[in-house]
DNA sequence: TCAAAAGTTGTTATATAATAACGTTTCGAT
DNA sequence: ATCGAAACGTTATTATATAACAACTTTTGA
């Protein structure tokens, strides 16, 4: 299962991505700063591929890309121990349905990665999930379950895709 | 990264389990024949092995178990073609941030899978939505998006295991 | 009843995703 | 300057899932 997909239409069409990717990387830098984290080159190049859209990106796709970059073959571990750097500090999230990671849109905050992803255009658009989030904490503890870590992965149709604007 | 979990100490404490998979045969075999599908040896069997405990069970789990059985290797197609018409059929779900498969509490109603896993004892406990879904349904609705698939997998220690009986 | 079509299974090979293990280099604090 | 921890390079392997095609079985319809 080759991900050949061609980039959609319009992967990003509502506004200038370039300033995402911008801003992503500005507030990681600073984060990092304050926390006294080790932001490397390659794990800098990797949020900047992660963040290169808003679809979710596969390890093996990035790989690529740096390998291509280098003009020599990378190995999965580059890629995984970057990714796993990125996710422990909350600078990706990782969507288990699609065995891909996205760009956190707000690192600062502790929080679930809650995700509508488009099954045409493909873009996962991260929720700030409070009625979401509140339904699932009420549910397990009516349950008497303590939620640690919570996937919730909703595939449809987004708005633009539908012609909804 | 083989699944080499000793079985739990309690897999199913609350309850007589074998009735639990009796129940879930008998179900198949009613829903099976009234749908015209062929509930085949090896499906019925695959959906046994599923239904053996409430833990999630991954595919090569199921293999191993399988040619045990035959005392010859049986190959990954096989246990592959069974899960998906399994799953086709609502018989049994996906688990995406397990890569495993768990039997289907109310395989007659079509429903989407929300869980509760306990990370400790191992089981996954299917959850009837209605809060969640609502939830899910009303955030996507507001913008614009048309809900097709949801995942909802929430990791964490369940009540027995809490020690809140 | 028999033959065609559809569905199921066997089998081999391969694709895709992730980690193990170990040595080397770099960074940062003393 | 040196030591220890962290990061990286490299090779190999494990884990999960699918492709492709042949053989067999069931169902269907002439």
């Amino acid at each position: 299962m080759s991900k050949n997909i061609s980039p959609p239409a319009a992967p990003c069409p509502h506004h200038g991505h370039q300033a995402c990717i911008e801003q992503a990387l500005a507030t990681a830098v600073e984060l990092c700063n304050r926390g006294g984290l080790r932001l490397t080159p390659i794990r800098k190049r990797v949020l900047e591929l992660v963040w290169q859209s808003h679809q979710p990106l596969g390890a093996y796709d990035i790989l690529a890309q740096l390998s291509a970059e280098d003009g020599r073959p990378a190995a999965p571990p580059t890629v995984y121990r970057a990714l796993d750097f990125l996710l422990d500090n909350g600078l990706i999230h990782r969507l288990a349905s699609l065995n891909a990671f996205i760009g956190c849109d707000r690192p600062h905050q502790a929080h679930q990665g809650h995700f509508l992803i488009c099954r045409l255009c493909k873009v996962a658009r991260e929720l700030p999930h409070d009625a979401i989030d509140e339904a699932v904490e009420q549910t397990a503890a009516e349950l008497g379950f303590l939620v640690e870590q919570q996937v919730v992965e909703v595939s449809g149709v987004c708005a633009p895709c539908r012609g909804h604007a």
